[in-house]
Formats: structure tokens, C-alpha cells, sequence
RNA sequence: GGCGCGGUAGCUCAGCUGGUUAGAGCGCUCGACUCAUAAUCGAGAGGUCGGGAGUUCAAGUCUCCCCCACGCCA
């Protein structure tokens, strides 16, 4: 048995998420998870919300509440969201866990007791009126370039033209509008990730089975320009894990916090804490610490594109600076940007679909199959509402759905809803079983290299298949002159049914169950031979006939949801 | 401006280290069937593989230049 530890990326508590976010990690992460479980090995997939930060803050101030409280609804939020489309995480955490906070702490302790750790004095901007710092990004002003006057501290929008906050003229607080602005000196710690960058290049140079995209950015960044960067872990703000030297006090460091990139994918590992304190203390480090039995434990990572760098960089540069046994990534899946009718699923612009709205408006089935079928997996994908009616009818409603029907209803009505005995295989039973064992092993491939877009077509054509079958074995004629027989082909035909629940049941997992309790089917194994999976259902087997699996999208429904989310999210 | 990923049938996409008439699904046309959610099955039409040059016995697949889209960075 495999031991696989799977994690999403971990979204940010600002907000519900879109559809592009969701099948950019946590839903291919979900499919991974639930098919490894179905094979019978023992996963630990883990999720949680990445909660410090400015926009946090902000957003919480905005909802007029203490930003511990505005993460905490948050969290619940999101995690009803993601139950909703049956992400099933083992423990969906949060970044600001007691658990993390502790790990957070070490992590840095190790680090600067390896050397890792630098201070650096540094200036930035501090409003009086806000009585904090400002990120570079929170100050306005006019930009020198162009004369526009709501350029950015760190970028004007106008122009493009990259900018220092202090190159802005007439500066003011985004946040209040303040101009009682001044220039602070302050003092940070910076990780020196670039006395990790050989280690860091030969961790990834031993990755050779990594996607292309993955391995094409953290080579950019490790090798472009001056090389790595050592980057600031630390934040003057409120919100976040208080600066500590491991247990102690970091001398200078007082009332400043780590920044939320450190802090973030740390959150890995203590969600994997937090996963054993809510299951009277599970042994997690047999998870995590490669001494302490994860040895043996595949990792695998799943992101959007624009995650990768911390991923394969600051991440490995914080658990290898660390000189523990800590488990490394050993896979690395990342996808690119799903867009939204033409343009950017946009979270700040509130353009597109969001998780909430989705489920809102149809079964969590309709767009798991949707989008992990056109997910963006080597290049950028396309949703449009077009696109998706037509592969939700065609592939749940016609292929599928239609199936289920046709056998189901069919032996109701000559045979009664058990299954039928009947004459033994022929030839052409033969031949399917031999075609589906073919196509199982060939998903199942898929499957296990994470080949997403493929093994939704392996298999749709295996449900196909079950359509062909039928075709040319058409029950509806032989009956006519030999009872036996038509009974044999539909006894086979109900037995595709139990089939196509295992095989469907990490891609649409409600339908599956729903197949499930239709055929009766208690426990089921996941099948590798055609043959004895079909020979599940006996002669004599109760059913009953399913309702209508998945109702098509009319073109009524079409046009009014095109409609309804063409403009903004308010 | 630099870098990265792409530009393959109307649409969404496969095409590994170069090698027989370039593939799939959808859409379209025609046919078959009538058990079924007007579903299914079969056949067919449809592409000078972004443009140009080069390497090679042979290039969608390698090299160079250009164009376009997207992204990252300065």
C-alpha cells in the first residue's frame, strides 16, 4: 500500500473564491486524493485558509469586525464552500493556528541558528493617521511619469512604469486617504535564500519527472538576473505570528510579525497538526518527518502557476535551511489560468463565477466534471457558458445519464428491477471486456501521472463504450426471439452501471454514490478486471431504476446565467 | 525592453527523444436504430500544423528571424 500526502495550495481568507481558483489546485487535488483512496492506499490531504496579511486586515476593517473574528467566519465560509463540492480534505486548517504559529517560530529559530537569518534596516512608509505601515501597494499618489493620479506605490497603472513609494507626488494613504504620511526607518530579517541556491538548484535538477512549467519558473528565478534574492520574512503589522526566536524573544523584533508568504506554506505541515488534535492526537509526523516514518510517503503538491515560485523556492529554501528531516515535495503539479468568456476570472474585479454562486445554480458534479475535463493543465482554457452546456449535456446527460436510463428502464420493463440471469458471454461480450481492460489501465496511467484533461477522456470513452455495447447488442431486438440472451446482455449492461460508479466516483462523486445506492452496492473495490467487475451484480440483485441522473442545461437557462454573470460582483 | 508558455480542423484540445495518407471530442452533413433524458450508434466533409528561411534522405516535431495572444520580471 502507497502512502500519499497530497496538499492544495491554500486559499487566501479574503474573499470566496472563483472557479479559476478552484480548478487551478484544490479540485485536482481532490481528484488526486479521492482516486488514490478508492485504490486502496492511505492518503493525508490536507487544505487550510492563508489568513495573515494586509488585505485581511483590510477586508475585516471594511466588514467593520476584529480581523480574528472576520477569519474565523471566513474559514467557515470557505469550508462549507468546499464541502459543498466534496473536497475532501482531512482537515481543512488555518494559517493561524496555535499549531502554526509554533512551527512558524521554530522554523526561524532553526534558521537563524543555521545563519540563515540576516537583519536589515530598511525605510518605509508610516501613516499616522492609520497608526501603521503602509504597504507600497496601499499608497497612492500621483505618478512622476505620467502625471496619473492614482498610481500606486509600487506600480502605476496608467503607464505601467514600476515605482518607489516615495517617487510619488502628493503621496496619501489608500486606506484613509491620509497625506500625514512620513518615512520610518525600520529593521527586518531577511532569508538568506541565496546561500541556499546551489542546494536549491540541485533539489530541482534531481526532479526530472516535474511538468515543464513548473520547472521553467523556479529555474528563472534561480538563475535569472543577480540569481536568488534574499527576501524579507518579517512585516510590521498586527495581524500574523509574533516574531520569536523558536521559544524566545527575538531582541529588536518586538510588535513585528512574520510576513505571510513564510507563514503560509509552512501551514502544510501544522495543518497536519491541527488534522491530530481533531483525531485524539494521530501521529502526524509520520507524515511530515522522514525519521520518524515518512520515508516512505509520496508527496504531491498541487497550484496555480503563480504559486510555483514559493513552491519550489522559498519553501524548500525554509525546510532545507531548517537541517531537519522534514518531507520534501516530490511532485509538483501546477496548472495555468482558467478565463472567464474571453478575459481574467478576476477576484478584485468581481469577474466571473464564484464557488458560492456555482453551487447556487447547479450540483457540485456538473462543474467538477466541467472543469477538471477542460482544466488548464499545458496552457491556458476558456470557460464559457456555450462550452459548458454543451460538455455537461453531452458527456453527464447523454453519455452517462442516458445509459443508466436506457438499461435500467429497459430491464425494468421486460425483466422487473432484479437482475437478470440469462445465457453466458459471447463474443462480442468478450470483446468489450477485453477493450475495457484495455481502457481501464490506460485511465488508470492517467490517473496516477495526474494527467487530468486525459483521463477525463479515457473515461468518457469508456462510458461510450457501454453506449456501443448496447448498440450492437440491442437487447430491444433479441428479446424478441431469444429471451435468454437479451437477458445476459442487460445483466451485463446493469453491470457496466456499478462499473462506471467506482470508475466515475473521483470525478463526479454524488452521481457515483448515487449509482451506488440505485444497483445497492454496499462496499466496492476499485475495479482492475473488466471481468470480475462485471460479475459483481448476480443474478437475482434488487434494484432500482435512479431518477434521472443529470438534467440537461436548457438553452433558457443558459441564456439567463450569461446574462446574470456578465457584469460585476457587488 | 528582457524572459517564460503558447499559436495544430468552425470550437476546445492531443501529438514522446524528427519517419508511413496529421488525431480526439464537440459542432456540421448523411445513414442506422427506436431500449433510453429528441438520447444512442455508424459514416463523411473539414487543416498548405501563425509566417518566412535553414538543417536533414525525411520537420507540426530541430535552428534562426518575424508576427500574434497570454503571463512573469525590470
Amino acid at each position: 500500500m502507497q502512502r500519499h500526502l497530497i496538499t492544495s495550495a491554500i486559499p487566501y481568507i479574503n474573499g470566496i473564491k472563483h472557479l479559476g481558483n478552484l480548478i487551478g489546485s484544490q479540485l485536482p487535488a481532490d481528484l488526486y486524493a479521492r482516486y488514490q483512496r478508492a485504490r486502496g492506499n492511505e492518503v493525508l490531504f490536507l487544505c487550510a485558509t492563508d489568513e495573515h496579511g494586509t488585505p485581511a486586515e483590510l477586508a475585516a476593517a471594511k466588514a467593520g469586525k476584529p480581523v480574528a473574528e472576520y477569519c474565523a467566519e471566513m474559514h467557515a465560509v470557505q469550508a462549507k464552500i468546499a464541502d459543498g463540492f466534496g473536497l475532501s480534505f482531512d482537515h481543512f486548517g488555518r494559517s493561524s493556528s496555535p499549531q502554526n504559529h509554533a512551527l512558524t517560530q521554530h522554523f526561524a529559530g532553526r534558521l537563524a541558528d543555521a545563519g540563515l537569518i540576516r537583519e536589515v534596516s530598511e525605510k518605509q512608509v508610516y501613516s499616522n493617521a492609520d497608526g501603521r505601515y503602509l504597504p507600497d501597494r496601499y499608497i497612492e499618489g500621483t505618478c512622476p511619469n505620467c502625471g496619473y493620479d492614482k498610481a500606486r506605490g509600487d506600480q502605476c497603472e496608467n503607464c505601467t512604469k514600476q515605482l518607489d513609494p516615495t517617487d510619488l507626488i502628493d503621496p496619501r494613504s489608500a486606506i484613509s486617504g491620509s497625506t500625514d504620511l512620513e518615512v520610518r526607518e525600520t529593521k527586518h530579517l531577511y532569508l538568506r535564500q541565496s546561500a541556499l541556491k546551489d542546494d536549491l538548484n540541485a533539489w530541482i535538477d534531481s526532479k526530472s519527472d516535474w511538468p515543464v512549467l513548473t520547472t521553467s519558473i523556479a529555474k528563472k528565478w534561480l538563475h535569472d538576473g543577480d540569481g536568488l534574492q534574499d527576501r524579507g520574512i518579517t512585516r510590521d503589522l498586527d495581524w500574523g505570528i509574533p516574531v520569536r526566536r523558536g521559544d524566545d524573544d527575538w531582541p529588536g523584533m518586538e510588535g513585528k510579525v512574520f510576513y505571510v508568504w513564510f507563514d503560509a506554506p509552512i501551514e502544510y505541515i501544522a495543518c497536519a497538526g491541527e488534522w491530530s488534535d481533531a483525531n485524539d492526537g494521530a501521529d502526524w509526523e509520520r507524515w511530515w518527518r522522514t525519521d520518524k516514518g515518512a520515508a516512505d510517503v509520496r508527496y504531491t503538491q498541487f497550484m496555480g502557476k503563480d504559486n510555483v515560485p514559493f513552491h519550489t523556492l522559498s519553501f524548500p529554501a525554509t525546510i532545507l535551511g531548517s537541517g531537519e528531516p522534514w518531507k520534501m515535495v516530490d511532485h509538483l503539479k501546477s496548472f495555468n489560468y482558467l478565463n472567464y468568456d474571453g478575459g481574467q476570472f478576476s477576484t478584485s474585479q468581481g469577474r466571473g463565477v464564484f464557488m458560492d454562486q456555482a453551487l447556487n445554480i447547479l450540483p457540485s458534479d456538473y462543474w467538477r466534471w466541467w472543469l477538471l475535463s477542460n482544466c488548464p493543465e499545458t496552457s491556458d482554457s476558456e470557460f464559457t457558458w456555450e462550452l459548458f452546456q454543451q460538455g455537461v449535456n453531452k458527456d453527464l446527460a447523454d453519455v452517462l445519464g442516458n445509459f443508466v436510463s436506457r438499461v435500467t428502464k429497459f430491464c425494468r420493463t421486460k425483466f422487473g428491477e432484479t437482475v437478470p440471469k440469462g445465457a453466458e458471454f459471447g463474443q462480442l461480450e468478450t470483446e468489450l471486456l477485453t477493450d475495457l481492460n484495455a481502457r481501464i489501465a490506460r485511465y488508470c496511467g492517467f490517473m496516477d501521472a495526474m494527467e487530468v484533461r486525459k483521463s477525463a477522456q479515457e473515461l468518457r470513452a469508456i462510458w461510450v463504450a457501454g453506449n456501443e455495447y448496447l448498440q450492437a447488442a440491442a437487447p430491444w431486438a433479441t428479446i424478441k426471439e431469444d429471451e435468454a440472451q437479451a437477458a445476459m446482455q442487460i445483466r451485463l449492461g446493469l453491470n457496466l452501471i456499478s462499473l462506471y460508479a467506482a470508475l466515475s466516483s473521483p470525478f463526479i462523486p454524488d452521481a457515483a454514490k448515487a449509482l451506488q445506492k440505485a444497483m445497492r452496492i454496499d462496499e466496492q473495490n476499485w475495479p482492475v478486471d473488466a471481468k470480475s467487475a462485471t460479475s459483481l451484480l448476480r443474478p437475482g440483485h434488487a434494484f432500482s431504476v435512479p431518477d434521472n441522473l443529470f438534467a440537461k442545461i436548457t438553452d433558457e437557462q443558459r441564456e439567463n446565467w450569461q446574462e446574470q454573470f456578465s457584469g460585476v460582483r457587488t
